[in-house]
Parts: C-alpha cells; sequence; structure tokens
DNA sequence: GCCAACGTTGGC
DNA sequence: GCCAACGTTGGC
C-alpha cells in the first residue's frame, strides 16, 4: 500500500531547485534529528510512497514539488563525522541512531500551493502542517490530501 | 524580529 | 520520574 509524506525543507538549505540540480534528480534525505521523523524514516516510509516538498521558514511557506522514495532508511552517515553539522557523538556504526531515506524528484508544481492557500481550502485545510505547533519535518499526507494537491497541480499519479 | 510551541537535557 | 531551563522550529 503506497503511502505519502510531506517532507520541510528551507530553501536557503536545501530547496526543491536543488533537488532538480542533484546527480539524477535525488538526494538523501540527511540530517533530521527528531526522534518521530527517524522513526518514520526508518520504519514506515518505503520505495515507492510518494513526497510532497514543502518549503519552510520563508515568508511564504508552500507545496512546491513532488518527489519519490528511491531508497528506504538506512543510517544516516552525517552523525557520525564530526565535521558535519548534523554531528551527533552519541551515534556509531554500530549503533547509529539516526536513519535517512532517498528522495527522488518527479514534478515541480507549475505554480505552488501556498500555506494560505491551504489553510483556505475546504478539504485541505485540516492537513497536519497546518496545525498549530507541528515542527515535524517529516509527516504522513492522507491519499484524499494527496489526490487534491495533485489534481489542484494538473499532475497526474 | 518576535514569540509560541515543542523536544531535549540534566539536576534533583 | 519530575520538571525547569534551554535551544530550535517556523509561522507571522
Amino acid at each position: 500500500m503506497r503511502r505519502y509524506w510531506l517532507m520541510k525543507s528551507e530553501p536557503g538549505c536545501f530547496s526543491y531547485q536543488d533537488l532538480l540540480d542533484s546527480p539524477d534528480q535525488t538526494t538523501c534525505w540527511d540530517g533530521v534529528r527528531n526522534y518521530q521523523a527517524r522513526n518514520l524514516m526508518r520504519d514506515q516510509i518505503k520505495i515507492g510512497d510518494g513526497v510532497l516538498f514543502y518549503h519552510s521558514n520563508i515568508k511564504e511557506p508552500a507545496i512546491v514539488g513532488t518527489a519519490v522514495v528511491v531508497k528506504e532508511g538506512y543510517p544516516d552517515h552525517t552523525a557520525l563525522d564530526p565535521r558535519n553539522d548534523h554531528f551527533d557523538p552519541k551515534a556509531s556504526e554500530a549503533n547509529p541512531i539516526w536513519f535517512m531515506v532517498d528522495v527522488k524528484a518527479v514534478s515541480p508544481l507549475e505554480h505552488e500551493i501556498t500555506r494560505g492557500f491551504l489553510k483556505e481550502h475546504p478539504r485541505l485545510c485540516s492537513m497536519d502542517v497546518l496545525k498549530k505547533g507541528n515542527r515535524l519535518s517529516v509527516q504522513e499526507v492522507s491519499p484524499g490530501h494527496w489526490q487534491e494537491i495533485l489534481t489542484l497541480a494538473g499532475l497526474k499519479e
């Protein structure tokens, strides 16, 4: 059963364009240091799952593109590198603690779907990403919400 | 830039 | 195990 996810990224850090510019339009979703998000990436997110790419922490946050999971949970090696910003001294080869998945770009949205728009939309205003205080950087999207967004964007499955 | 909400840390 | 203090996220 295919599932759907929303992944947040600050475009100043890693944007959808950066994903398009990546080799094979694919990147590892490294640097996530939150246990709830870690558990999703380690246990729940599977190859072929759909991803909404969300730009956060900017003037107009928005869903800007879609992606697909191409590699399932594996250790986030950046936690082992002391020179990396996301280094975690508690992580080791034997106990990596942190996990990541690989995602590949599918399609940029011709018109990004802003947070303001989502909040006004009768069927999308219930999305988790809109809930106050929600800072989870990887979260599930219901099939209904996924379908609605793809339809709005003029994209086919 | 502000600040509310949240997750983590560490003293007790 | 509690909880205050702290750091971070992220909308506004």
